[in-house]
RNA sequence: UGGGGGAUAGUUUAGCGGUAAAACUCCCGGCUCUGACCCGGGCAUCCUUGGUUCGAAUCCAGGUCCCCCAGCCA
């Protein structure tokens, strides 16, 4: 089976970032270059991560840098040990390494707490007794300027004296706030007066008990970047008002070093939801079966589903990096999942919808073996063998009574090929009581074994089968977009919008034994019908399939057409 | 006259003063023991109006539309 665990590439794009660094190494403003990916460990890495993880990793590993994992824990109340844990699990299974250059915000906080004493002694902080509600009055609209808090211009010996006694667990939360004094009347609303500590009585993942304040992402971030030497800190564009706020506090603060921040468009996806709050709400409302269901656009879900971690890159790879708004169709993904898989999948013959096929002039408990290739473009991959007998299983959508115009496959009279096998010919249509079609008596031509008839002459179709003598049960799960619309949310709550058949489960399918010991998370193509992976329910002798995706189904859309 | 940012094919990007490039989608055709893969071909008023220039998607000026910001979230 396929292995997906591979490692990185550096094929990376060209992208306006790139361009910076390289400007900046050339130009010596930079000696090297120093990355990090800093997510907040709140929640599962989704393929907006991986779109920074590549962008933060292919940097660093394009120039001959470093990139640091970094968690930005700054809030213990949205903060778990799980999270901590299946982030790293993600980054690592995406290709990356961090080295010996995993960091938490949460082992600066006493360095930061000494800056933001130093921001207290040049008064260019104070704390604010003002109650958050107030506080949101004061801070004025977005077209009217603020008002000054009533306590910034207190002494700061005064100043320090509460600070102090806020890390001391003196005071309940909410109480006081520590603000930088920088202006009321900006036009930016993160430059008037932005708070820098709160008070939380909350235990910390990592930290326990030990602080009773907390920075905000603000104080936090820029002055990380800062102690590990972060020469690019890269981020979306929503951060973009906070880039003075970044500047200003590294201006005013004795850091070691002084990182720049750009911003790049974040990733949207067709038929995809990609914010934390509603994927947290699909997983905890139950709509899917949690945070690594095959349909949620997380790592984990994708990964589940059987995408490669190649394809993953390969998709960010083609995306590209830009500061314009966009969003990405699905199509997109899905074709950056087939062409990393064709190459490398092996090929095996499943039934996802059986009708039975009795060959008439077949003897009568006799089988035998034939020889199916692993892969018709690599000889390499070697073949198989598998069984065929009197009664095999092809694909209810593979026959039709009343075939339309440019259908070629099997119906009353049609001759069709089954692979590796024979020419059969449809001669008989057996139906039950109701009028359903239970099955299909045919007849084989003998000097067509191996797929070719002697007399040169062609049929038009070739069916992918599997033996009643020894086809394995399987429960195949095939899955649609989680959402019925390509902007799930734009007419309000993207809830409503779930598609409601974004998953069936076909429990009576049918699959060559080949398949019988594959392991977990094995990616195979089932001829004709798509790519598949074994699922993590998976048990001997009940074996369960994820459709990662279909192949590209041209008869469809003719089809379709009428 | 709040502040910040963005507009290139249906989608996402490239283009960095020399006459629009790629991938995906879609359409037409070929090949085929997977209607897959693969191979041909097709699909752009570069938001707009002016200006600079021999020459503008690129530079300048005005306009239009879209996005972000009023958490003690990140």
């Amino acid at each position: 089976m396929v292995d997906t665990e591979t490692t990185a590439t550096t094929d990376a794009p060209r992208n306006f970032i790139r361009d910076i660094v390289q400007d900046d190494l050339e130009a010596g403003r930079a000696r090297g270059v120093v990355t990090r990916f800093p997510p907040e460990p709140n929640g599962f890495l989704h393929l907006g991560h991986a779109k920074s993880i590549c962008l933060n990793f292919g940097i660093a590993k394009e120039f001959g840098g470093r990139c640091h994992l970094r968690f930005d824990d700054t809030n213990p109340v949205k903060e778990e040990q799980l999270f901590i844990d299946s982030i790293q699990q993600d980054v690592r299974w995406l290709g990356f390494d961090w080295g010996e250059h995993l960091y938490y915000a949460s082992d600066y906080f006493e360095q930061l707490y000494e800056w933001a004493e130093h921001l207290v002694r040049t008064g260019n902080a104070y704390v604010d007794d003002t109650a958050a509600d107030a506080m949101r009055t004061q801070r004025g609209t977005l077209t009217e300027p603020g008002q000054n808090s009533p306590f910034r211009y207190r002494p700061v010996e005064e100043n320090l004296d509460l600070f102090r006694r806020m890390r001391a667990g003196e005071f309940p939360n909410g109480t006081r706030v520590l603000r930088a004094k920088i202006d009321m009347a900006s036009g930016n609303m993160n430059l008037r007066d932005p708070v820098l500590y709160r008070i939380l009585h909350a235990a910390h993942p990592r930290t326990g008990d030990a602080w009773s304040i907390y920075p905000t992402y603000d104080f936090a971030h820029g002055q990380s970047d800062a102690i590990e030497h972060i020469t690019h800190s890269v981020c979306t564009l929503e951060f973009e008002d906070h880039r003075p706020l970044y500047d200003w506090l590294i201006e005013h603060l004795p850091v070691p070093s002084r990182p720049r921040q750009y911003e790049f468009a974040r990733l949207n996806v067709t038929y995809t939801i990609l914010s934390k709050r509603h994927l947290t709400r699909l997983v905890t409302e139950g709509h899917v079966t949690g945070w690594d269901d095959p349909r949620m656009p997380t790592i984990a879900g994708i990964r589940r589903r059987g995408v490669p971690a190649a394809a993953l890159r390969e998709f960010v790879s083609r995306v590209g990096v830009a500061r314009a708004y966009s969003t990405v169709d699905v199509a997109m993904f899905e074709s950056a999942i087939r062409d990393t898989l064709n190459p490398s999948a092996p090929r095996r013959m499943a039934v996802l919808r059986p009708l039975k096929l009795i060959i008439d002039n077949y003897p009568e408990g006799q089988t035998e073996t034939l020889e199916a290739r692993n892969h018709p473009d690599n000889p390499d991959a070697g073949s198989r063998p598998v069984t065929f007998g009197r009664e095999i299983y092809v694909e209810q959508d593979d026959f039709m009574e009343h075939p339309p115009k440019k259908f070629y496959r099997l119906s009353p009279g049609k001759e069709v090929r089954l692979r590796y096998g024979y020419f059969v010919t449809c001669r008989e249509v057996v139906k039950d009581a109701d009028g359903q079609v239970v099955a299909l008596r045919c007849t084989y031509d003998p000097g067509s074994k191996g797929g070719n008839a002697p007399d040169g002459r062609k049929v038009q179709a070739t069916l992918h089968w599997v033996a009643a003598a020894d086809a394995l049960p399987a429960e195949i799960r095939l899955y649609a977009h989680l959402f019925s619309r390509p902007d799930p949310g734009a007419d309000g709550d993207a809830l409503a919008d779930i598609n409601p058949e974004s998953l069936e489960v076909l429990d009576g399918a049918l699959v060559e034994p080949a398949l019988a010991d594959a392991p977990v998370g094995a990616a195979v193509q089932f001829e004709r019908t798509g790519y598949f992976a074994i699922d993590p329910d998976s048990r001997p002798g009940r074996l369960v399939f994820n459709r990662t995706v279909g192949l590209r189904d041209t008869w469809a859309k003719v089809s379709a057409k009428g």
